[in-house]
DNA sequence: CTAAAGCCTGGAGTACACTCCAGGGTCAAG
DNA sequence: CTTGACCCTGGAGTGTACTCCAGGCTTTAG
């Protein structure tokens, strides 16, 4: 699979793969003429790095789980508790939704005259 | 309250009390001296912005709320629709990370050698 | 009165995540 | 064998959100 295809399967751009690529987030064999050529799982990976990314996760900390994952001497129990530690993150990024949610529906909910958001907006 | 006082109790820079200010994001009166002056409640509005973008909502984003939250004509019905949507959006946003989740669990739970997320991984 | 701490402005610099060239090689179609 | 669509690299440029000066007032403590 070569990069224009791979852009098209994706909705990302051949430069946005160049650069990732570049930043070590992705890996791609070379054709003899010096064309990437991915392989079709890699689709799955970078939709998962545009869900992640999209949510609010930067490209550092989708990184920094790679070197565990990508390594095919890790335990179960590693990933187990690697991917537990994840699931945390995201957890604590839901509650914080949910916080958010209840703050702006009790600020601006029953009360909009006097909510404490409004009188400190700028003008 | 001046701007030190604002940034120890919000935990924010001087500069980026000054950088919102800058942007529309913030107000502030001057005193005689022409320092800042922030009235007590800012607090909560910085708070809010910190809150929304540590959850992934840009300063944009935030301000696109701005003109009809500080407009005093604003009627009850607006507010409450724009509230209405703002909620959608963090619920999206929920439902996002809820996917995620889903999709890490899959993937990495019952199976992992063979999971697509790993053999699809760079070295 | 002076020194230290705090404030001001304008502008340059940084990190992240792209995005867009320029210059050049590769390949399939006609 | 040329034209057009693809690919390559290296490097410059963009937008967001700060962050860090330099140069210069103001205020407070000794």
């Amino acid at each position: 699979m070569q990069i224009g295809e791979m852009a098209d399967a994706t909705g990302l751009s051949r430069d946005t793969l160049r650069f990732y690529e570049k930043r070590g987030l992705l890996r791609a064999r070379r054709s003899a003429n010096g064309y990437r050529d991915y392989p079709p799982e890699a689709v799955e990976w970078l939709r998962y790095i545009r869900l992640a990314q999209s949510l609010g996760f930067t490209l550092v900390e989708i990184e920094a789980d790679l070197p565990l994952l990508a390594n095919p001497d890790a335990s179960g129990a590693q990933l187990r508790s690697a991917l537990a530690r994840k699931l945390q993150d995201i957890d604590r990024r839901i509650e914080g939704l949910q916080a958010l949610r209840g703050e702006l529906a009790r600020r601006l909910g029953p009360d909009m005259e006097a909510c404490p958001l409004r009188s400190s907006l700028p003008a």
